[in-house]
DNA sequence: ATACACAGTTAGCCATTGCTAACCATGGTA
DNA sequence: TACCATGGTTAGCAATGGCTAACTGTGTAT
């Protein structure tokens, strides 16, 4: 089973979600992407088939060691490339909008190098 | 008339092309991006309609002023993403692939601060 | 008990954008 | 002339991933 884009986002937000909340349904994550129910429905059947989440009988999800796995891994790159163009002077806001695009796209290879270039520019 | 990601590309290797040929028809810009027939037709098709581009009787194609400058824009970006991760390490292949996607999910402000950290940096 | 609100699902539409199959038109060559 | 290669088009399929409309089920409040 493949994992698009579009499941990618939504293992994210249930990461994201769960920082805050310990109780996260389909409608807590439409909310915090704003899709609609229909919309989320679908995504967290496919995310269920494929084994990256566990929804228990009322509703809650919860990620599993796989989808924790990608989820932490694209947090992190959102993490990163918003600090990366924050530190360029790009505002928050558009930093996290284009981070939030680019660290489905980019490579492990470039990320490794900027991440790398980050962590060193900080320490100084 | 919305211009989507995959028309962009269009119009990059329309660009990319004519800088080494000056006579660019569908079939050259299919082969340059890896697509078939009938996909670059469609695409050309939409573009002029757009009028993003001018294709003539004899089906070779130009880019319009309106065209031309989204192709620039976009090799520009092309260029300066792919440079900023060579130098940060990465090969030129992967470093180009990623510029390539890059490109058309970054947003002004971010670039902008991209190049200018770039090109600060050569000069020294 | 009836009614309403809330969460979720199902069915099905639409856009983007690739593809294959099959066709047309033009031009060169046996 | 007959054939074939080349370039382009048309028709229609498929995948991803949003959407609306409309339904189900459950729990609360009048």
């Amino acid at each position: 089973m493949a994992l698009y884009e579009s499941g990618q986002m939504y293992l994210e937000a249930i990461h994201v979600l769960s920082q805050s909340k310990d109780k996260i349904r389909a409608i807590d994550v439409g909310a915090y992407l704003g899709y609609t129910k229909p919309s989320v429905s679908r995504a967290i059947g496919l995310l269920k088939a494929g084994e990256y989440i566990t929804v228990d009988g009322e509703g809650y999800i919860t990620l599993n060691p796989k989808g924790k796995e990608i989820a932490e891994q694209l947090y992190e790159r959102h993490t990163i490339l918003t600090g990366v163009l924050v530190s360029l002077g790009v505002d928050e806001e558009t930093a996290t909008e284009d981070a939030c695009r680019i660290e489905h796209v980019i490579s492990d290879q470039s990320f490794a190098a900027i991440k790398k270039q980050y962590l060193n520019n900080k320490k100084q």
